[in-house]
RNA sequence: GUCCCCUUCGUCUAGAGGCCUAGGACAACUCCCUUUCACGGAGUAGACACGAGUUCGAAUCUCGUAGGGGACGCCA
């Protein structure tokens, strides 16, 4: 268990999505934990949405963001709603592009106070500084000639017009370390001449993320901030700041970064990063919890498979790991189908039915059939697109289910004995199809069905079953005939058996 | 380049000085079940990055080395 902040005995999280692209899974690893820690103490989760980017952040990126959270389930109590895109809870707005004037105060505040100052110095003089940095080895700092100006002479060059400065921080007085523990990497040292003067305001006034986060983690009354190991060299700045604006800082823990199968840092060449891509390959929320919740942590029980209230419940701190960990999709589908094999048949059916139907694919109504079907495939199915293809020969579409002889019915095709036995499935089925009127074949009709091929043919084994499910599915490997071809209307069965005996004439 | 972080089977990890002949899971391989495919079951193989130290004893503590990652932005 976590014994509680010290000085606030309320726990509150927060996830603070930049809304620049889609979700990434690292991000919703962060989230998931956040989630995770203030739910088992009773705590508050906040979402806030830092798009003091203007370029790259759009509101469509923001909404598709807090869709793709909606869907894994991390409910927070506080911030900008999902579907509303309005503001909920006390601390608002949560929006940092609605907040400029809060920092603005701020920034002001620090100005007047002489720990931040006006500077005028141009992208290129900058450009230049780093670069004659760069040929001496120097640290890449920014050494600003603005920094001993006057408030007054600074304000009076504003005032003369022509400018835009920005404000900078002036840590170039400070001399020091700053300490402090860190959840998951423990005591973490830094010098404060590690970072030259950084910009707290950009030159059109927008604040830049050091300063928003500083001002609005103290403001939200934020107690735990957890969130990817490359803002750990920020924190510095941002303990400056703590100290600076005279805010009791939050405890911070610093989640390892999900590196792809090269051990980079996963990125879309790896292939799919974000959760979204996930979901539409037909992934479960909880399974891709679960797995994620399992890079960089464990369950305390060896537990593999949790499901989310099991995460919540077994969820610590302290089982943190701080090695970086490679997103493994072949762990992830096994979890997911895991997942899936748990969920009642009801709830499965209703997870799969948009994928056949945007595949094109029609299923019978009949829940008797349903429950059959999926009896039948459910443990073949690895993530919930992988019904399509399972689903496809039983489609009532049209098109014959899209029926082609497959490549992998080659070796089969070429037995001497498989067109006496096609001809004989074909025949039998027009047998059975005359005597009743019921589109399908009971599974007894088709043991008779299959016994009678094998007599009438002198065939076995493996001369028997393939060749049929040849002419029921195109290929030799497949789902149980005794299953599957009552599942499948008699006139299909039989378009089918003539499809194949046609294809083997002709060779 | 400077600073910070990290390092156990291919991968995710367990491991808090003796319970470690280093455990589990995914993947791989073998066998069993099975008319096929899958599921399931049983097994096999596989790791403490390296080097010093501390200690009676080190995967565990310390220091170095190497490797990886991150930061050094008017991105977050």
């Amino acid at each position: 268990m976590n014994p509680p902040n010290k000085s606030q005995l309320k726990i509150r999280t927060r996830f603070a999505p930049s809304p620049t692209g889609y979700l990434h899974v690292g991000g919703a690893r962060t989230a998931l934990y956040c989630y995770l820690f203030a739910r088992q103490n009773a705590g508050e989760f906040v979402l806030r949405v830092e798009d003091t980017d203007e370029q790259r952040s759009t509101e469509d990126s923001m909404r598709q963001q807090l869709s793709d959270l909606k869907w894994l389930g991390y409910a927070y109590q506080e911030g900008v709603d999902a579907d509303t895109l309005n503001d909920r809870g006390p601390y608002g707005p949560y929006r940092q592009s609605q907040r400029l004037a809060i920092y603005r105060e701020y920034a002001d505040r620090l100005l007047k106070e002489g720990k931040a100052y006006y500077c005028f110095l141009s992208d290129e003089e900058i450009a230049e500084q780093r670069a004659q940095a760069e040929r001496a080895g120097r640290p890449h700092q920014v050494v600003s000639p603005y920094r001993n100006w006057s408030l007054k002479d600074a304000e009076k060059k504003i005032a003369d017009g022509g400018v835009s400065p920005t404000v900078r921080f002036r840590v170039s007085d400070l001399n020091r370390e700053y300490k402090f523990r860190d959840l998951v990497r423990g005591d973490v040292t830094f010098p404060s001449d590690m970072v030259g003067d950084f910009v707290l305001l950009r030159s059109g006034g927008m604040p830049v993320y050091n300063f928003c986060c500083v001002i609005d983690d103290a403001l939200m009354k934020i107690s735990h901030v957890l969130r990817a190991e490359e803002h750990l060299s920020n924190t510095l700045r941002q303990l400056m700041l703590y100290e600076a604006l005279d805010f009791e800082p939050p405890q911070f823990g610093h989640l390892s970064i999900i590196l792809g199968p090269d051990r980079q840092k996963l990125s879309k060449r790896h292939g799919a990063t974000s959760v979204h891509e996930y979901r539409e390959r037909g992934y479960l929320p909880e399974a891709l919890s679960n797995f994620i919740a399992l890079l960089g942590w464990s369950s305390p029980k060896g537990q593999e498979i949790l499901s989310m209230s099991e995460l919540i419940e077994q969820f610590s701190l302290d089982r943190l790991h701080p090695a970086a960990a490679v997103f493994d999709e072949a762990k992830l589908k096994w979890v997911n189908a895991q997942h899936l094999r748990a969920l009642p048949h009801s709830e499965l059916w209703n997870l799969i039915e948009p994928f056949l139907t945007r595949a094109g694919l029609q299923m019978p109504e009949d829940a008797n059939w349903r429950e059959r079907s999926l009896q039948l495939f459910k443990t073949s199915m690895e993530v919930l697109s992988d019904a399509v293809e399972l689903y496809r020969p039983l489609s009532i579409s049209g098109a014959n289910g899209g029926f082609t002889v497959h490549d992998e019915a080659r070796e089969t095709l070429s037995w001497p004995s498989t067109v006496k036995v096609v001809e004989e499935w074909r025949k039998q089925l027009e047998t059975a199809a005359s005597k009743s009127t019921s589109a399908y074949l009971s599974e007894e009709e088709f043991a008779t069905i299959q016994n009678n091929v094998k007599s009438n043919c002198a065939v076995k084994g493996k001369e028997l079953f393939m060749p049929i499910r040849v002419a029921v599915l195109g290929k030799p490997h497949g789902a149980e005939l005794k299953i599957l071809v009552p599942l499948i209307e008699k006139s299909i069965l039989i378009e089918r058996a003539k499809i194949v005996l046609d294809h083997i004439l002709r060779g």
